[in-house]
DNA sequence: CTTAGTGCAAAACATTTGCAAACCA
DNA sequence: TGGTTTGCAAATGTTTTGCACTAAG
């Protein structure tokens, strides 16, 4: 698993362990240090965020931004197609993960339609535009 | 225009002539500020912020969260079905607007795959979760 | 006049960094 | 043991707030 060099560490392994326990949630970095010094164990939030940057830079987890002040954080799933997916309450701020196979276009819309009112979207698009990739090559 | 109880103050004005004058950029607060005060303007920081939160809440301006650190504002486009679709090139941070009647889905593809490279992507939904729904009702 | 609006400085907040101490391999 | 990793505290960068002063209507 970390066999790149990195080393297992009990703050590494608390991370984790705390993500995975957690994988319906979006977390950020505060609530993760509260869970980990709850269970006993000794971490700095310098820490907590340093072994996030890592996790994310191996991909083991997920960056999710719902622009409400901080960064957050959950278990990437390899098997989705559609990571970047989600609905969010304005209301409570909750964030759901829609399934893959709801997506097809149809399911989609009735799944918006039926089990969530939605009253506004963001698309973002990332990637090359003609300029850089005119520069690059 | 502000006849709504909202005085028409000097740096209201400039923040707006500096938003109109650059409308096809994604202006953060401190690129205003300066701009403003280029002109020979007086204002400060916390004018800015307070000026763009009123234009934001007459919907005279529109938020871009890129997640680069700081929050973006340009006027809004009333006539844009699409305002919340943008182009944001990961390799020199810039973003485009997409124009609404190049959306209908096959030219949307086709523009994607012509003129910009997409290597990601996330879409956002925002609105009222069932729970939600419930509670309120 | 009168009160909304302003500038300044300080506060708030999430995140990052420097550095000596601690720890994994 | 040696180079990573850690915790702490300080620094950072953006945004917000308190308060006395200014100016729009």
């Amino acid at each position: 698993m970390k066999n790149n060099s990195y080393k297992l560490t009990g703050q590494r392994i608390a991370v984790l362990e705390v993500l995975a326990e957690n994988s319906g949630e979006h977390l950020n970095a505060d609530v993760i240090l509260q869970i980990v010094l709850s269970k006993g164990h000794r971490i700095g939030m310098a820490t907590v965020y340093r072994t996030l940057t890592l996790l994310k830079r191996l991909k083991f987890i997920t960056i999710i931004y719902l622009n409400d002040g901080c960064i957050r954080y959950k278990l990437s799933d390899p098997n989705s197609k559609y990571e970047h997916y989600y609905l969010i309450c304005e209301c409570c701020g909750n964030v759901l993960d829609i399934e893959g196979d709801l997506l097809d276009s149809l399911e989609k819309q009735l799944f918006l339609k039926n089990r969530f009112r939605v009253s506004n979207h963001r698309v973002k698009h990332f990637g090359i535009c003609e300029k850089c990739m005119d520069e690059q090559y």
